[in-house]
DNA sequence: ACATGATACGACAAGTCGTCGTATAAGACG
DNA sequence: CGTCTTATACGACGACTTGTCGTATCATGT
């Protein structure tokens, strides 16, 4: 499960997927790109087929028009962001990434709060 | 500031800076590439040259032998990965990303532990 | 003056990304 | 069936990045 980073056009593409999942690839392109652009089809197709090889999105070949799919949420793709990120950075934990954030202030104090709940939360569950 | 990711043999580079920080460029092909290869006397220079125009490094241009140093810790150029990352997937918040990693039971209890300990800090230093 | 070792940098092969254009297939409709 | 329309498949390209090397230039020490 080691899913490299996307590139600015394939992450506006799951982007997309994320909000409304299976898609076919024209409409994905009018939102992608608007109007009627004829010459993008192309693209949008080749962006998707380059997805599902890294394997980021499934398509449904039964119907003439493929209708496509993300096999991740967006969540796990970010959380398996961090995770990467970390691994490079910090051999795999996490709080030295926030220490650096916390003590230069670059995290709001709502922030801390929501962090704070998430925090809590897991310790019920672990009761 | 707006720090671009940084690719394998840079970083590496830029590991060897952390952990001794002004240093010549024949100690870090040598830690880098061990024993006496001659060739990548090149490379280093090329990799360092180009960390400087990315402005990750400056160079000490006085002494004959230049010496290089870091223009970010570590912690920095941890941070500022992790904060571009919110940027890029949820909109500059960090809850998300680790609500997943928690919910997935991804972070160790010493994980949670560490974090909870490094928020209370900050509400202290809030206090 | 020459040898040694450093820096500067052009060049290259490999790889990625976004893009397009064309070829092929498949459905609708006369 | 023949023709239109719309989809999919995919080769190709230009721009860019990365790691690598080789060569030219420069400074120092003997």
């Amino acid at each position: 499960m080691h899913h490299p980073q996307l590139a600015n056009a394939e992450l506006a593409l799951m982007e997309l997927l994320w909000t409304d999942q299976p898609r076919c690839a024209r409409e994905l392109r009018e939102q992608l790109y608007g109007g009627a652009e004829k010459a993008q089809h192309g693209t949008v197709q080749r962006l998707l087929q380059r997805l599902e090889a890294k394997g980021y999105v499934t398509r449904d070949r039964e119907p003439p028009v493929h209708m496509f799919s993300a096999t991740l949420t967006r969540e796990s793709y970010a959380s398996s962001q961090l995770e990467s990120l970390a691994e490079r950075l910090t051999g795999g934990s996490l709080a030295p990434l926030l220490t650096h954030l916390i003590d230069t202030r670059k995290i709001s104090t709502e922030e801390i709060h929501e962090l704070r709940t998430l925090l809590a939360k897991r310790r019920e569950a672990d009761a």
